[in-house]
DNA sequence: GCAGGCAACCGAAACGTTTCGGAAAAGCGT
DNA sequence: ACGCTTTTCCGAAACGTTTCGGTTGCCTGC
């Protein structure tokens, strides 16, 4: 491997002026520039990431943190995004860690150590959680940079991307009292996820709007899997009193739904309206089922750039910034819910 | 961040001993080892990598490349492997950067950026292809350690870790011709593949040995989906003289096929056997199907240490080292294939 | 011919760690 | 008290980069 003591005696000139070249300074001329690159190329030169890392403070190495509980029975979701950010960060000739967190670790000790080792630039933070994500907190009290996909509080002041949450609840509940549901069913991730509790927010107040109180045994919180959505509309359907409509976190749920409705006899749509949000994500389509399934959708695929930009704006600002983006949601009717 | 220093002049001992207690060499007191091991948490001292990677030449960094065209819609067995790797190496102090490798880029390129960068200690390859993977023999002879996740010829001189594919082909053969199956269809991964390889030349290899020749029109190659699975199955029943048998190359592919057989009006064993390879990710457990699948098993988590152990010997090792383990791979009989 | 300014360059220090070669201190038998 | 070994310690150099401060040589305008 050459370094830049290669590379100065090659073309004899000082270490210190093929580094300003190499690096774009203006102190260097056109012609030795010129020069250097070439020989760059030649000897297949590319600098040491310890040693620019030990002097710069800088590695260009990010880390995001992932629980393994959480995420195993839900690949796809987390694969869609840490492909979008490992692409968009090699773009920028940076990488990512993915740092799988074992069953019962302390989510915060697992921050502290790989940011007290110097390594790690800067952290993506997913799946925050209500009301506080210790996490975020511990992060934002030490001055490590840090980003968070979603957000812990309505109106945070740590830079973070995400979408309206509340409003996609409000959305799909609005739709579905319009076309005269009145007993509708929620199926959304797990307790004390930060936009699963927005969303259910929202889907409260469009009852509410409506003059209707929500039913505490219409609404679900667990894992968002084809499997839990298959049984959790079995039961739903065993009830007394069963619902004419559903909302579900996203297309797995939906597809678990809709395998239980078929099994019960019923029929999507006509028996029972289905409607959904749609991250997009590769499998699973909402065109795709049958019949073709009402959404609101926002791309996860979409927050990468918003995400690696805030990321690597914070880290270059030493100054902690708040800066935000939320992302568009956009309603596309199909033909899995029907006027009841 | 403390340094070595902070903790010399806290305890009025030389850097050089500071650093040899913290690693453990035999020339330090056991004294003042405490003393520094206790000062070391109170100021909550953790090694500068960056420095100890220019100085040692060693980051504690691998990294695995995957090409995203590949694994976006089979994000499954890709999750299940990096999360053990990433805990597995993070119990050892070491990070796993995952790079995903935007469509149409060229795999050797992107192994030897990372090299060069001097970032990395190691790499770990997975989907090799047959008959040679470039990535293989570019690492090899550049010198750079990595260890392979399956294997890209039958007796390879590099350090790998597979299970005996061609013996799945041919166990799962052989069980179904005992059955008195005779049109056994087979759907394996995609053509190139490595393991898909082995396994068809394990299926031959088995229907010869009882006198039979295979047909092309009962062998597919493709993504191992749910939906190709669903499709390819369709397309098998339409065909003039439909297969009494399928292997499934794993258990997604089996659950396209067993809702496929559903469609037809078909039961799964009784009109169709159906048998698989069963990685036992974490959906989708072989046991749960109804019927219950029969088998060959072999988890892609017992791979994981095997894997780890054999890169860190490498790295470990200057020498390029020749180091295999092939994993067992254990036949479960269940209901989902009958006597005919 | 000279002060002043500018472009192009360079030496040396620094980042935090590991390690080599050697030195001091301590224990031992005589 | 002496040399000897063994234990425990230390100074200094090195890894490859970036950057601070400064030097050189050249041009400009007087």
């Amino acid at each position: 491997m050459a370094t830049l003591r290669d590379l100065s005696k090659h073309l004899g000139i000082s270490v210190t002026q093929v580094s300003r070249a190499l690096n774009g300074h203006d102190d260097v001329s056109e012609a030795t520039k010129q020069r250097v690159m070439d020989a760059a190329r030649e000897l297949g030169y590319s600098a040491n990431i310890s040693a620019r890392m030990l002097k710069s403070g800088r590695s260009g190495i990010v880390a995001m943190v992932v629980d393994v509980a959480v995420e195993r029975d839900v690949p796809d979701v987390l694969m869609a995004g840490v492909f979008g950010l490992s692409t968009s960060f090699a773009r920028r000739d940076m990488q990512l860690i993915l740092h799988a967190m074992p069953e019962g670790s302390d989510p915060v000790e697992t921050h502290a150590k790989l940011a007290r080792s110097g390594l790690i630039d800067g952290f993506i933070i997913v799946n925050p959680e209500v009301p506080e994500d210790p996490r975020i907190a511990f992060l934002d009290r030490e001055n490590v940079p840090f980003v968070v996909h979603g957000r812990d509080r309505i109106a945070p002041d740590y830079p973070y991307v995400d979408i309206d949450n509340h409003m996609v609840g409000y959305m799909l509940t609005q739709y579905l009292l319009g076309l005269g549901h009145r007993r509708i069913a929620v199926l959304e991730g797990v307790e004390g996820a930060a936009f699963s509790t927005a969303r259910l927010s929202g889907h409260v107040a469009a009852l509410a709007e409506a003059g209707f109180a929500p039913s505490a045994e219409l609404v679900r919180q667990a894992q968002m899997t084809e499997v839990i959505g298959r049984q959790s509309m079995h039961e739903l359907l065993s009830l007394r009193d069963p619902p004419t409509a559903v909302i579900a976190g996203n297309t797995m749920l939906a597809a678990g739904i809709y395998a239980a409705i078929a099994e019960h006899g019923f029929q999507v749509g006509r028996d029972i309206s289905v409607v959904a949000h749609d991250d997009r994500l590769p499998r699973l389509p909402a065109e795709d089922f049958t019949p073709a399934l009402t959404v609101t959708e926002s791309a996860i695929f979409a927050s990468v750039e918003p995400l690696v930009e805030l990321l690597i704006g914070r880290i270059a600002a030493q100054q902690p910034a708040t800066a935000a983006r939320i992302l568009p949601v956009s309603f596309v009717e199909r033909d899995s819910a029907q006027r009841r």
